[in-house]
DNA sequence: AGCGAATATTTAGCGTCCGAAGTATTCTTT
DNA sequence: AAAGAATACTTCGGACGCTAAATATTCGCT
């Protein structure tokens, strides 16, 4: 119950204007990166996602969707309508699964692999760029204490789900 | 030149994992925000964007549709989409301003005000309470360095789009 | 063997997101 | 004051991204 919509409640105005702070530039940032990726990938006539998939497939050689989605942190159906237009520009193909007949392979075709190649990895050059000079004690700094705060919302996110149950819904 | 494809060039490891690491962790926090904010707004029957435009409304009780995108840090075209559904449930209304009519004030209605007021605090609640955790001086030091982090990203920015113009083309 | 549960992928529908182009209005400059 | 630049917003087309439901196949159990 930390509303700042009323102000007689207040928690240290400081810690308030922190986390806020925190939150926006945790936004901007990731905002950014993305904005960069697909800059990148537009030089090559593609979008973002489809570099990160080409980047993923080139280590792999190949994976059935559900393991690309996985690496992608997206769900099957997403996954499923970036392949569509890969596999339509001739970046990728499916395959059946002999093995099992329920799962796909993707592959990247030739010209997949070739354009995964010319793209830089950068993603987040811009980003590592910035990072880069930060000093090495604020670097490692911001490393210590972001993993302290995933770990808590990681913590927080079990605890969510174990009392997923006593929701009462409305 | 960062190239972690090529292994012969390599910048210290530990910065590079650095930056990896704060990469994915700024991914993972801002993804499961995101996902918390419209796991919220879902019991209200609204959508993640939707809540947070409200909750920016609630606070400064109208806004033009280009402070709001600021706000949402989203473009304008998408914000005309959002207001255009919140429209159409009876969550904001759309005013022409009579003192430069190009502009259009963003006014949530009684039932957009009561359905802000009865979500509890925002996105962040689980983002704020881990943040709460950290130690008075971790958090502070975060808020500093993610600044200074926000900053150079910002002057890469303005350096690319001075630029802009030496580009080549393909 | 066969029936139901589990798994892998796709389809359908909705809501963001963006960039480019279009419209209306205001500002600037002459 | 009128042409041209700038600003505020909308429209359009494309690509994500998610949930729910459909389809196909495999697994588990009797």
């Amino acid at each position: 119950m930390v509303s700042r919509a009323d102000p007689d409640v207040q928690t240290p105005p400081d810690a308030q204007g922190e986390v806020d702070r925190i939150f926006e530039t945790v936004v901007y940032l990731y905002t950014e990166s993305r904005r960069v990726t697909k800059a990148l990938a537009r030089q090559h006539g593609l979008t973002g996602p489809q570099v990160t998939a080409l980047k993923i497939l080139e280590g792999f050689g190949a994976l059935s969707l559900s393991e690309l989605s996985a690496h992608m942190s997206a769900k099957n159906s997403t996954i499923t309508g970036i392949v569509d237009r890969m596999e339509r520009d001739g970046l990728v193909t499916r395959e059946r699964s002999t093995a099992d007949r329920r799962v796909v392979h993707i592959r990247p075709t030739e010209r997949g692999r070739s354009i995964a190649a010319a793209v830089p990895v950068t993603a987040m050059e811009m980003f590592g760029a910035a990072l880069s000079s930060l000093s090495p004690r604020d670097r490692s700094e911001l490393t210590r204490i972001l993993g302290i705060l995933a770990e808590r919302v990681r913590e927080r996110i079990a605890n969510e789900e174990a009392l997923a149950d006593t929701n009462p819904g409305d």
